[in-house]
DNA sequence: GATGAATGAGAGTTCATTCAT
DNA sequence: CATGAATGAACTCTCATTCAT
């Protein structure tokens, strides 16, 4: 008995406030449960009856929660998008400077060393055709200005060919995350990061700041 | 009417050798459909049903020549890695030279454009690592010896830390094969392979191999 | 704030007539809202939770007032029949006169009219045979009065086979009902009721008394 | 073993012809348990696996034959409609005569009596709103050269005001028509066909000719 | 009395796989 | 060798009903 059926000693609705709570927590377990299933074996391999087995619920009750498979896919994309694109914490601004750019790629590897699961999983949605388009859409759209600003970076840095150097960067990028993402837990990534910032920061001092 | 049975005006017996013929073409078509299906669509929303439609043949008749879609999966990985492995065409014995090392990214290059369904599929089932882990460890294995060669070859060209040197290049190989699997057709992927010869090759001249 | 409180600025307990009377209605109201969605969308089509939303309370407390879904269909057929049955003010002692089995017929089309919502529903359930078997039974013995004043009628008319004439004249009516409730809002039956006039009452104006 | 299987002492896959005629016959036995039961339960209450159940597949199966349980109902509407209206072979050119008007009714009479499953089916998808609004729309677009010739054949019989007689004689046959369906099976529904035929084809004898 | 989270049985549907022919 | 009808388990999703509060 909580103190509130204690008081009149009656049963008592919950208040609308306490079921809210009780529903965003619960919300949030399942999209746990789901992003580490999702992540490890995938979206199709992954069954809605597996998902509130492992968070402790009926079948039934996910769908009280999320409108379908799909749309929980969607939610866990969109929050777990938002969550690192927050954290990304991109000078929206101004110009980068040698120092903000070693920065940015600090923190890009800081950020995907700390949400692995969710990295695996936007990875596995990406390389599986069909499953979610928009979720692809919403990261191409999402980077625009990141891209922008590392386009603006590069021709400051005076190379000559700054849209091939954005290539090459990227692609580098993309490949070093796939190595943190599918290498064992101790893979140490610092090589590449000090290569990136050699090549692309000059003047700076290559301190670890990982 | 072929040619042999119009000799005798009979049908004649095939030899075990043309069955066994036959046999392997089927088997190769039906790989090269499912292959197709697989890439475009993912291996869970493609059927048997429509693997064998598209094949010709009876769904009963698919499983004389594969003993389940999982099996039928590990075939076409098995392959299909196989014959790009070949192609790779590495210098097993000898050292790299810089024309060598050039030579064997535009390689690499031209078999991943030449084979971008494969590679597509490839990408999609390593990312889905509980279907068949064996291909992770299979390409693994397969690229010790390459590793081996590129890292003498990062010795001998004089970089200090030829490992990590070995990991950025490493990783810029993998992100530039997703770019070029997963950007439109007509991407021109030549500003990195120039990037790469640029740092890795110095004195030789960056004249596209393609 | 109700007068009640006013008068002594804090709540008194109700009295229990007066929850007697709040239960009432709100179990009105939850009939009312469930005849519209069973006359709507079918008994099956419709959903506890809508028909709870609809009444603006929970699903928990429809439980609290019906036993069941099936149980609240009984209830609205029966309090439904019963007020159509009342309203239909059967001459019960007397024989009919022309003017009152005109008045009688004029009636039966009002009644319909007014509550094509419940006759809707009545239609669906009768045709769903197993949902509830009882409404069908209900119906029969409540029309077994009618059936014999009008019976009375028929043969006080003077027709040689009174009881094939009911039967005709019961089709006639069964089926005018049908096109009522399937109808267009503006359809015009008097050209219907006019004929059943002109049949059985022939001396009798066919003043349209709707 | 068959025949065929025999002569070579070699099991043979089935011709085409053979596995259409098995694949006609079981999906006629498929049609007939559905529409037995959505007669007799109504649609919603008829679940795939009971009619999968009578009719002694497995639930699997039947999509092998249908691609829904909606599209088995619409198949089910337009075999038996088909079958109906052909039945009711209606003089689609001349006009109506007496003895023809008569034939007319009995054959209606015939056709529903001996079709009741189908009838009942039909009732019920009519009046359960939304289920497949397509059956009432082809219903009503069949019966629009039958109620044309119906109301030239009122007109020549000199009724002052057809349409309405036609609303009229619309509404008896309907009414007949539910007590034919829902009436114990001894019903007699002769009174009825005897009364319209005296109304309606006046200098006709009556014989029956059910 | 009143809430809505929670359940669980069952709905329609899909599909890898088997098997009589 | 070859067929496709047939199966059965598993899928996503729905919903009447219950129950702690």
């Amino acid at each position: 008995m909580t103190v509130r059926s204690v008081i009149k000693n009656k049963a008592m609705p919950r208040t609308p406030e306490q079921y809210e709570q009780m529903r965003q927590e619960k919300r949030r377990k399942i999209m746990d449960v789901a992003l580490e299933l999702f992540a490890s074996k995938g979206y199709h391999a992954t069954s809605v009856a597996k998902i509130a087995e492992k968070a402790d619920i009926s079948k039934g009750l996910l769908y009280n929660y999320f409108e379908s498979k799909d749309d929980l896919l969607k939610e866990i994309a969109q929050v777990g998008f938002q969550e690192v694109y927050e954290n990304l914490d991109i000078n929206h601004d101004g110009v980068l400077t040698e120092e903000e750019f070693v920065y940015f790629i600090d923190r890009l590897i800081e950020i995907i060393n700390k949400n692995k699961k969710f990295w695996l999983f936007y990875t596995h949605i990406l390389m599986q055709p069909n499953v979610v388009d928009f979720v692809g859409t919403q990261l191409r759209e999402s980077f625009v200005p990141v891209v922008q600003i590392l386009m603006n970076y590069l021709k400051e840095e005076g190379f000559e060919d700054p849209a091939g150097e954005l290539f090459f960067l990227s692609s580098t990028l993309k490949g070093a995350t796939l190595q943190l993402l599918f290498s064992p837990l101790d893979f140490d990534i610092s090589p590449v990061r000090d290569r990136i910032v050699k090549l692309y920061a000059k003047n700076t001092t290559v301190d670890h700041k990982i």
